[in-house]
DNA sequence: CCATGCAGTTAACAACTGTTCTCTGTAATT
DNA sequence: AATTACAGAGAACAGTTGTTAACTGCATGG
């Protein structure tokens, strides 16, 4: 079926790949409306010229960059919320999970926590679009749950939208930990998950009384 | 007690506050990160050195700008959490205060949503410690309340920085329902309020049976 | 009333920006 | 083997940026 391409695009995708890696390195210490074109291919070892043979703008590039922080994740959200369990251990799992992700990929998650209130309009759009997406799907898991029996799809879906802004919130503090002094960390990052874990609970407790 | 100040220091002031204004009106559409001193001078109708008497630096103006939005917010916050009704009547009255500050300081609003995640570290840094102390004052005053009894101090604040995020993300969807086509501004609003205010009774009920 | 302090001005600087046009080498197509 | 397509280079453009220095005018304090 994946069609091996040739030299000359794989080339190409190599370069773009560069330039959105480097953008994400340099987005570390300032916003996406701030970043230049020059910053970017000059972090790379390119011509300037050559940046629009990938990219409109940097705001498009910035569009690409939301691709790549969140496009893969839906799958991993719909297990994790889906998998059976007790509601506990399905909440230490999810806390894990977040804190896990945001060892492995730091830049992503500030990319998009700094950005889902940026400066920049299509970036803002194109986060609005891919967090929206993951509330259906939280939605339609949290639907499949007994729990959920006489729900209102308007309230399974305010419920959905709780959830995925808590965990956005849990990431980035998450990220403040990582970010902090070595010394602190550890302890930084067990606070974090203990105070997401109650959090979780608590909303949970409030799930399972909605219908009183 | 307030000692008039001379005309100097009253037109000093004058500037300095038009150089906030400016800075926050052209903050609507870009990041502080990449916010130029002279964009806000020429704005102002004054020369780009003139900056330097009232900032060290465009995220000196920032950390300000922190000052101006939520400095003053303190007492509001504290006066409505701890206004006596049932919840569910404070609940009604929380989200119409949010909807009309958001009305009303719109640019601060969106200020403090961008920044908090933003790219200047300072001024993350004193929205962080105003953030904080919200939560502090909301846990003050959700101790007074006979709800709270048996209650840890961690808990108290976890909750706390619970109701502090959800006000900040109701507060930058009330701005993103005002900021669309006027058409839908109504509709949304209100939507925006009844989804907000299903989530803060869907945690209220998990504080009622947090002790269970 | 005079000397000082200081908000704001003017001019100049080196460095940087996005964008255009022209060119080159080479992979891909015929 | 000859032709085309196209990723990237190079140079030049008009404008912008932050920061410096030396200045001017005027409110203020002695």
């Amino acid at each position: 079926m994946s069609h091996t391409l040739g030299i000359r695009q794989a080339q190409k995708q190599k370069t773009r790949q560069a330039l959105l890696d480097a953008a994400l390195g340099l987005l570390e210490e300032q916003s996406l409306s701030s970043l230049g074109l020059r910053e970017v291919t000059r972090a790379v070892g390119v011509a300037p010229t050559a940046f629009y043979r990938h990219f409109r703008s940097t705001a498009d590039l910035g569009v690409a960059l939301v691709e790549e922080a969140l496009g893969s994740l839906h799958p991993m959200i719909r297990t994790t919320v889906s998998t059976t369990g007790d509601s506990e251990e399905r909440i230490t799992r999810t806390i894990e999970l977040i804190a896990r992700h945001v060892d492995g990929y730091p830049a992503h998650v500030r990319f998009i926590a700094r950005e889902r209130h940026g400066g920049v309009q299509p970036v803002r759009e194109a986060i609005r679009e891919q967090l929206a997406r993951f509330a259906q799907e939280v939605k339609d898991e949290l639907a499949k749950d007994p729990v959920s029996a006489g729900w209102t799809e308007d309230d399974l879906l305010m419920l959905a939208h709780l959830y995925v802004d808590q965990m956005l919130i849990t990431a980035s503090l998450f990220l403040e930990a990582l970010e902090g002094p070595e010394r602190e960390r550890e302890e930084r990052t067990r606070h974090v998950a203990q105070v997401a874990t109650r959090q979780m609970r608590l909303i949970g407790l409030g799930r399972h009384h909605w219908l009183d």
